[in-house]
RNA sequence: GCCUCCUUAGCUCAGCCGGUUAGAGCGCCGGACUGUUAAUCCGUAGGUCCUAGGUUCAAGUCCUAGAGGGGGCGCCA
């Protein structure tokens, strides 16, 4: 094809010269005025047609979602609303578009509207923008880690471990599941499987990251995760990617401090290179929230409300001193608590974490020090027997972002309380190795990146944050 | 899995206490205009009122069940 010049670039590039774009019509004004876009920026690129001394069968196929090949000369802007402008000298049509048909046109459209025709939403200003912040902060996660010497560990979405202890897993077979091998005894007889075992996705790559860390320090991971839970909430996918630091040599302090510098560094580096995108999507969720009641709308603007998660220190307190908190709160007295907060030991529930982060505190909050019965088996007890050295980085309006832990090290102690959990120590033997051989303190935690996408994007449901959502009855696409 | 709301033209939505032939804006199509910015103006076409039952002289409207979607809760990242 010949060489072309992408839109975001032909608005820096010398004027007076000749250039060839390719994209797709947002609008075709006044049988005049192509707006084209090419995805590499949210501005389109108006491309100015002679309409005269052109063809009218090719003005009939210039329509909203056809692909052009445009060659012209650039040059300064005759009208207002764009600094340059091409004058078409050539225009080819690659694609055309039936406007009968095509869903999308030059109006607003519902997200939800939008979710049904998800293999189309990214040619809508919303959702390329996004994907191009999404893009961003996941080249951030690793340019971070990179520069902190961090080593990617690939751990495998195909898992033989049923305890990675975080919640329902999707099997994997190769069986024909008419006609399934069986044992004697009339159970399915996984030796036969393509592994010889029974396998499932993975839930998580924490177990596989300690054992990397273990030995190379400082490791990540960054992968799809699965999660069968019948979750219908617009936090949750099925399918959804997890970063996963796990650093050796650290405590629970260290922990905090990775959380809240990466998650910092991560929205700097989004404010940095994704103005644009960001300073429309403020003014989506602006227009978007004068459909509220006023007192339903956020007080801060999306840039103005990340900017303030980076000056301000997140607030670091223990379950226990959280409970203190709630159960002397304005709402718990009141009884406006779906589950009123009355003893030590509770469960804290949405509603909570919530007053915490978006009254009390009205900023992230990082809560520490959970009883040991409402935790995994694998994180740190503490002296005292009853907490274990948790930690969860609460955003608002998203809830936990981050979930994490001191890891235990002493293999007696992990070892009791894998008993008491009832988690199969004889299966874990290499996760127990770690600490048989060489153990050493260390801490790490696991990021939800789409809620942190929903965090930064001021979108509200995760399903526009990911392509192609997966949730309980649609996998479409 | 639980609670709740919604489903009317391609899209966004109105449709009163159940009562004639179900409406609007945008889009499409036709025409006018031609430096527009979701262009504008005029006109045409476009409907399984989600589906199946039921109540009624009469159902888009009421009732029951189902499907799809939104929001909330639980599980969590």
């Amino acid at each position: 094809m010949a060489k072309r010049i992408r839109v975001k670039d032909i608005f820096l590039a010398e004027t007076d010269k000749n250039y060839t774009v390719m994209g797709w019509v947002r609008t075709f004004r006044n049988n005049q005025f192509i707006a084209l876009n090419d995805g590499s920026c949210l501005a389109n690129l108006q491309a100015v047609v002679d309409f005269e001394q052109s063809d009218p069968a090719l003005l009939k196929r210039i329509t909203t979602g056809a692909s052009l090949k445009i060659e012209g000369k650039l040059i300064t802007s005759q009208g207002k609303g764009q600094s340059v402008e091409l004058i078409a000298e050539n225009i080819e049509v690659l694609g055309d578009c039936d406007a009968e048909i095509y869903p999308l046109q030059p109006k607003k459209h519902s997200l939800e509207f939008l979710r049904e025709i998800a293999h189309l939403r990214f040619r809508t200003n919303t959702f390329s923008a996004i994907f191009r912040v999404r893009h961003a902060l996941a080249f951030g996660i690793h340019k971070f880690f990179n520069d902190r010497n961090f080593v990617y560990i690939h751990s495998p979405i195909v898992t033989g471990s049923d305890a990675e202890g975080a919640g329902e897993m999707f099997q994997v077979t190769a069986f024909d599941l008419n006609n399934i091998p069986r044992s004697e005894d009339g159970s399915i007889n996984y030796k036969k499987d393509f592994f010889g075992k029974h396998t499932n996705l993975t839930v998580s790559g924490q177990l596989e990251a300690e054992l990397g860390a273990l030995a190379l320090s400082d490791v990540y991971t960054f992968g799809p995760t699965f999660r069968a839970e019948n979750s219908n909430t617009s936090r949750h996918l099925a399918e959804f990617w997890m970063i996963e630091p796990e650093v050796a040599f650290a405590d629970l302090t260290d922990n905090m401090d990775l959380a809240e510098d990466m998650l910092k560094y991560l929205i700097q580096y989004v404010l940095g290179h994704c103005a644009e995108d960001l300073a429309f999507l403020e003014q989506r969720l602006l227009e978007e929230e004068k459909q509220k009641p006023q007192i339903e709308r956020s007080e801060m603007a999306l840039r103005e409300k990340l900017t303030f998660c980076l000056e301000q220190p997140f607030e670091r307190l223990t379950y226990t001193e959280a409970i203190d908190i709630l159960k002397n709160s304005v709402p718990n007295k009141k009884g406006k608590f779906q589950y009123p907060i009355e003893k030590w030991g509770a469960d804290l529930q949405s509603e909570h974490e919530r007053y915490l982060v978006e009254k009390h505190f009205k900023r992230p909050v990082i809560l520490t020090n959970y009883p040991k019965e409402i935790k995994a088996f694998y994180m740190r007890m503490d002296d005292d027997d009853k907490t274990v050295r948790a930690m969860d980085v609460l955003f608002p309006g998203i809830g936990e972002i981050i979930g994490g832990s001191q890891r235990e090290e002493r293999y007696d102690k992990l070892l009791k309380r894998m008993e008491e959990m009832h988690i199969p120590a004889e299966e874990m033997s290499w996760f127990l190795d770690t600490r048989r051989y060489g153990t050493v303190p260390h801490a790490g935690f696991g990021l939800g990146f789409e809620r942190l996408v929903l965090f930064v994007t001021g979108m509200s449901n995760i399903r526009d944050v990911i392509p192609f959502p997966r949730f309980p009855g649609n996998a479409e696409f």
